[in-house]
DNA sequence: TTAAACTTTGACCTTCACGTAAAGGTTAGA
DNA sequence: TCTAACCTTTACGTGAAGGTCAAAGTTTAA
């Protein structure tokens, strides 16, 4: 008995850096589940359910919804691996590439409006300590036309 | 009188794709101003208030929530633009910067993932039509070192 | 064997970003 | 003037992802 074979509930999160209540709240979604119970009614987790949750959480990391996590890992019956799962897993992937793709280009088109704002802001401060103060209102206002959208009306 | 200098609430929502409780909502979190109100208490808000809340609507959907939108367009207050606001806000906008650099590393990372975890069912795909149907759990298990932690679990 | 520490289920609470009535007042047009 | 369409505030509902609390049962170490 050097090695616990099973771990509780609390030993689970602790091991993942989580809480008792988020492991619970995983399992009755059916992201994890429990090797078995004890005598007593306690959950026991195999080891590898540690890797399950960091799984999870890195999913979540990621900026998946909980529901996206259980679409990514659950048509994962690898008893029988098919030649149609394998198709439908690969489509899930698939989706969730294009999903994600999408979220980082409106992401870089955000930073891209950031850094054109603070270019402004900075030529502003400069021309603001030539002239006493209000010139700025010039160089911000008026022309906003290349500026992107998202902050044509917060410059101007 | 041929263009209404002011528009009612429901007008702002269509002409935003939005809705009126959205609308309210947003001015109740100071993130619009209604420029007055009618004499039976309607809200007027001016023509500029589309972009302001078209602009709001980029940021949501880069992923900000309103309380970072609120963030980036409040300390606006372009009457005075002293040296030190301008430093302000340009660190605002610095902080979201590097915090959307962190999402999309992130997400750049799940990418590569999945990426990853197609090839290998593409190549289970393959083999499962050479050999009858549970080689699959060959290709797949075993060595899945280079497989990136958020699929190990998955690919088990 | 007993106390401390842990676990069980159940149930209600929280935040975000609104949705959805309810009950009544306002405006525009015929 | 009347009505349809619009607006007002107030207030409760929703769903995601858990937090928190309670009352009771279980394990473990001394």
């Amino acid at each position: 008995m050097t090695k616990p074979r099973h771990l509780t509930i609390g030993q689970l999160a602790k091991r993942t850096c989580s809480t008792t209540r988020t492991i619970r709240f995983y399992e009755q979604l059916g992201l994890i589940q429990a090797a078995e119970r004890s005598s007593g009614g306690f959950r026991l987790f195999e080891e590898s359910t540690i890797a399950d949750v960091q799984c999870i959480q890195d999913l979540k990391l990621a900026g998946l919804s909980l529901e996206d996590v259980a679409l990514l890992r659950k048509p994962t019956d690898w008893d029988r691996v098919t030649p149609e799962r394998s198709a439908t897993l690969d489509k899930a992937f698939a989706n969730q590439q294009e999903a994600i793709r999408d979220r980082i280009r409106r992401l870089e088109e955000l930073l891209q409006s950031l850094e054109k704002a603070r270019q402004k802001i900075r030529g502003c401060q400069e021309c603001s300590k030539q002239t006493d103060r209000s010139g700025c209102l010039d160089c911000l206002g008026g022309k906003d036309d290349d500026l992107p959208r998202v902050l044509g009306t917060i410059l101007r």
